[in-house]
DNA sequence: ATTCATTCGTGAAAGAAATAACGATTGAAA
DNA sequence: TTTCAATCGTTATTTCTTTCACGAATGAAT
């Protein structure tokens, strides 16, 4: 079981996004909500919602739209590992602490288990809840607790190097902060957050902006709100 | 002049990647670099480096490379603001204090500015080099300093009203890390970081990992080195 | 009951992005 | 000088993603 199909990773994110939208609307067993409501919140078309749905087996009603708590089931059967999941977080340093201060603890199926720091300052202390522990416990920590998660929060000069360590000790997953690309099989998921791209490329778009040259929002696939009809994508004319 | 042709942002991103990868490799102005050599380093195809400089109108030399100074000129035509460009970051809390440590005063063409905040304890301080002013003045300092860039990392329900007086105030372009999608109009750029989104795709994926299933490292268009041929990717059998 | 505007599901079409393929070049080795 | 394997530029192809289009379903209004 587990997963049937494989989900594209653009779908996942908008899941998890849909998710995070819903649940505000979710009160009590009989609220339903509107593709077309819930495209305006994610800033996507009806249509992608409703085949984002599609591939959860969700089913809404004509008139009446889908019930929340089917779809929160449903993105959290896709999204949530029944047993859970933890992650280690690697240097805790500006970046590294503000992480730790927004994730860990937060959900039950997905958290921060564990912090590593070199500097032998952090290893030992408690960093918004989470436990930091000096890189010699990193491979026996990770093994013992069953960690298959890494998030990189070093310099530069030291991820692949910290990478390497994770991947030996048997994470699966790298959340990768650091701006390079790591190098690893093919049996590691990694996704890279490239924030100096992120800055970069707001810089470029922002300056070209003369109207209705560039249209999308973002390509991550989140068209801008202003580009589709308000209400509804495939009314009649 | 500025922009002749529209450059997809994938194609952005991965320029903005080539520049911080190329960098550590200028030493004078006879240094060189193959396309299957840079591609390694970025995790992407040769194919795909040499189509992204075609756009520069950067040619190659077989058996030579391309000359490493005219691909950083060429990628800094394209990215930077030949006047410069000014961020204003709105939310001095855990993630905007580390983005201001990592990104103020960084490069010359791009920096934030100023920051913002509305706590009276962080208005008036200096927060790793850069003034955090108290919300009042946003409107007016952003005329004055002719910044155009915003960068939001306040809570999710003060998102929306932040990013209406940062385009009221004038800004072209948003990176925002709040986890919603803002409305805004057509003229304005908005580059959404969810970092929920990408921790819950990691975990997904990494999840899903029985090899062969899932090919792709990354969605944002780094696919894992493993996949490629070490060396070149169009050598004749 | 009948009508009807809305909303859904989904096959087909379009669009975007990445990869493969291959002739053309070119520096170096014989 | 000739040969040749490496590398480039570019077109064609493939793959992936989103949008369009429309029949079917359904609740509400009359
Ligand atoms: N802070 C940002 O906004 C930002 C933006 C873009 C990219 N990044 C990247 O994120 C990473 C972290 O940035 P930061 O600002 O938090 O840096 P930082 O210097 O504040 O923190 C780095 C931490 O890593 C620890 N560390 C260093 N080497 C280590 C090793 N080998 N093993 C274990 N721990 C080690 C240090 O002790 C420190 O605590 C860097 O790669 C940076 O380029 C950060
Ligand atoms: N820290 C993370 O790792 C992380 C991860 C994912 C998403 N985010 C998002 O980034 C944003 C910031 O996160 P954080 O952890 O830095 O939060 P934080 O609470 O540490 O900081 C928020 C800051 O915004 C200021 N602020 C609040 N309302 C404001 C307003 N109306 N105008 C101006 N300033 C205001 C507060 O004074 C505070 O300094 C949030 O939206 C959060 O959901 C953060």
């Amino acid at each position: 079981m587990s997963v049937e199909r494989e989900i594209s990773p653009r779908t996942i994110e908008r899941l998890s996004l849909y998710r995070r939208l819903l649940l505000p609307h979710h009160e009590g067993e009989d609220s339903y909500i509107f593709s077309h409501d819930l495209a305006e919140l994610a800033g996507v078309t009806a249509t992608q919602v409703r085949r984002d749905f599609m591939q959860l087996g969700c089913m809404g009603v004509p008139r009446t739209g889908y019930r929340i708590g089917e779809l929160l089931s449903g993105i959290s059967g896709i999204l949530d590992a029944p047993a859970g999941q933890r992650a280690a977080l690697v240097g805790v340093g500006h970046l590294g602490a503000a992480l730790l201060n927004h994730f860990s603890g937060r959900w039950r199926w997905l958290h921060i288990h564990a912090a590593f720091d070199r500097d032998p300052d952090k290893a030992g202390s408690v960093i918004h809840g989470c436990h930091c522990f000096p890189m010699s416990e990193l491979s026996t920590l990770i093994r013992e607790r069953k960690i298959d998660l890494g998030i990189i929060t070093v310099p530069r000069d030291h991820a692949q190097e910290v990478a390497n360590q994770l991947i030996e000790a048997g994470v699966q997953g790298l959340l990768n902060f650091a701006p390079i690309r790591l190098r690893h099989g093919d049996d590691i998921y990694v996704e890279n957050v490239d924030l100096t791209s992120a800055f970069e490329t707001v810089a470029y778009f922002a300056r070209c902006r003369r109207p209705s040259l560039f249209i999308s929002e973002s390509h991550r696939g989140f068209p801008s709100l202003d580009d589709r009809k308000l209400r509804g994508d495939d009314v009649k004319s």
